[in-house]
RNA sequence: GGAGAGGUGGCAGAGUGGUCGAAUGCGUCGCACUCGAAAUGCGAAGUACGGGCAACCGUACCGGGGGUUCGAAUCCCUCCCUCUCCGCCA
């Protein structure tokens, strides 16, 4: 979320911006038009319900002194404070209203990008930083397989079984598969705590909406988001509702549409679509102390993304799933350090590649392909002999404190006074299920046995090769 | 889920209708004392928003939301969270 006082200042950069991430100009126009008489607005009631404020808090203290010397005077003011009531609470209803209109449009801008992010429109304008090892080499005559193939043809890797209980887009795995795929979970938080400095954090993986909130999941993408909501939740706020309707106590909202949305709101949760969510979420409205920073934190989790705008986009394999396991890395610095620590994050997320013996390359996304809490994005994509092409397996981002305002996330710094907010940042390192798709594709043999990389062996119980005759 | 007790500044913890943005202690920062440190003494310091070039002024904030009142940290309602006991449960 932006500054708005920023914005007032600063209002073609953001327009620039805005352009650069691909929304057409009459609509810039019109957001940005919009946001600054949505400020003005508020200002307004602003100054109006403090003057009414005022007012009342000064005539209350002489009514106060009043009562003791002259009981007269303090009836008279009284009835003047009574003619203030109805224009100080309509100031103040005012008030609200303006400030939550103003907050609703600032929640839907996407982040600014940095000058060195190169523009362009889509995927084919990002640039490459940097391509590492090789495609590997197969037997003459061999053409390399998609991962399913190898999967299926070993019979540990189900789609049919999961379309049955869940659908499509779900997998089953088995045996030396499903132990591949936990293995590699393992090495990826082992090579993350031991040597790249990370803490290993087990969180929620169901949130609420402040959550969501905060890392910019809500409100603009709740359509790729799975909710989770308890039966018992649902009656609850039907009862609710229908107790407040039938003695309305007090005088506040007795609308059943808004109680039960509210109470409903309170109490749902959220599947997360990665452990950015939570892991980010460590630090919401908390203030931090400048010697614990860069605070790194790692977890490995499922993830769920309702895959909602892909329909029909990668169908076949585990590439797109509803569920798949991640490994997520967060950081949390100042603003000073924190592009240097998104080098240092996407260089502890190739590490997992390397150690793996993946080809891969890193590329900067362009303005238009960048998420939308992004300042600047690393992708890592692997090399995948059965698709003949480069597929994402990590993306790296830097989100300034884009995040920290949303979730008020502030340190206070060593030296000066006050607060600032945090710069937070988030990468995959690395995605399991395709990291799993990867190690299939690049280690199979002709005879449809995959080998087991030498790192995971140790997870393998010394396994060198699974499937095959 | 039921019963009870709580939620106050960085932390601990007073305050139960007005002069309370809030005592006190710890911690932090500055100054004095000291060769230096410790101890001691004195002093400073919350966050956000609005106005102003600024000094500064104003407003809000005592878990969240609502209400009563001229006036709420304090009274009422409601939700959330924590703790104790009971119930249920992987």
């Amino acid at each position: 979320m932006h500054d708005i006082k920023w914005i007032r200042d600063n209002a073609d950069a953001l327009k620039a911006a805005l352009r650069s991430r691909n929304w057409e100009a009459g609509k810039v126009e019109e957001t940005v038009g919009g946001l600054l008489m949505l400020d003005d607005e508020r200002r307004n009631c602003i100054a109006m319900a403090q003057r009414g404020q005022e007012e009342r808090n000064s005539l209350s203290k002489q009514i106060g002194q009043a009562m003791k010397s002259d009981p007269a005077l303090a009836e008279a003011l009284k009835a003047r404070v009574a003619q203030l009531k109805d224009d100080l609470a309509a100031a103040e209803m005012a008030e609200k209203q303006a400030v939550a209109a103003l907050e609703k449009e600032l929640l839907e801008l996407p982040n600014i990008p940095l000058a060195e992010v190169p523009p362009g429109a889509d995927e084919h304008d990002n640039v490459e930083q940097r391509v590492v090892g090789a495609k590997p080499v197969f037997p003459e005559g061999f053409k390399p397989k998609e991962h399913f193939e190898i999967g299926e043809a070993m019979g540990l890797m189900d789609f049919e079984a999961a379309a049955r209980m869940s659908g499509a887009r779900f997998v089953v795995l088995k045996g030396q598969l499903a132990r591949m795929e936990r293995a590699l979970g393992q090495f990826m938080l082992d090579l993350h705590t031991d040597v790249n400095g990370y803490t290993e954090v087990n969180p929620p993986i169901l949130v609420k909406d402040e959550a969501m909130y905060g890392t910019a999941q809500l409100p603009k993408f709740q359509d790729d988001q799975f909710l989770a909501l308890t039966n018992e939740d649902s009656l609850w706020a039907f009862n609710r509702a229908v107790d407040t309707f039938d003695s309305p106590a007090s005088s506040a909202d007795t609308d059943l549409n808004i109680l039960q949305g509210r109470f409903l709101k309170q109490r749902r949760h959220w599947l997360i679509p990665t452990a950015e969510v939570p892991l980010t979420n460590l630090v919401r409205e908390q203030i931090l102390d400048e010697k614990n920073l860069p605070m790194r934190v790692t977890a490995l989790t499922p993830c769920f993304r309702a895959e909602a705008g892909s329909a029909g986009r990668d169908t076949r394999g585990m590439i797109r799933q509803h569920q798949f396991s991640k490994v997520e890395l967060v950081s949390i610095t100042t603003p000073e350090k924190s592009l240097e620590e998104h080098e240092r994050m996407t260089a502890a997320s190739e590490e997992v590649l390397k150690r793996l013996g993946l080809h891969y390359r890193v590329v900067t996304l362009c303005t238009g392909d960048m998420g939308f809490a992004s300042q600047k994005t690393y992708d890592i994509e692997v090399w995948l002999p059965g698709q003949d092409r480069f597929r994402e397996i990590s993306s790296c981002s830097v989100c300034g404190e884009f995040q920290a305002r949303r979730m008020n996330a502030r340190y206070r710094p060593a030296e000066g006074k006050g607060t600032r907010f945090v710069h937070t940042l988030n990468g995959s390192g690395v995605a399991v299920g395709r990291a799993l798709v990867a190690v299939l594709e690049n280690y199979q043999n002709p005879d449809g046995s995959v080998t087991v990389p030498e790192v995971l062996r140790p997870y393998m119980g010394g396994l060198e090769k699974i499937g095959g005759k």
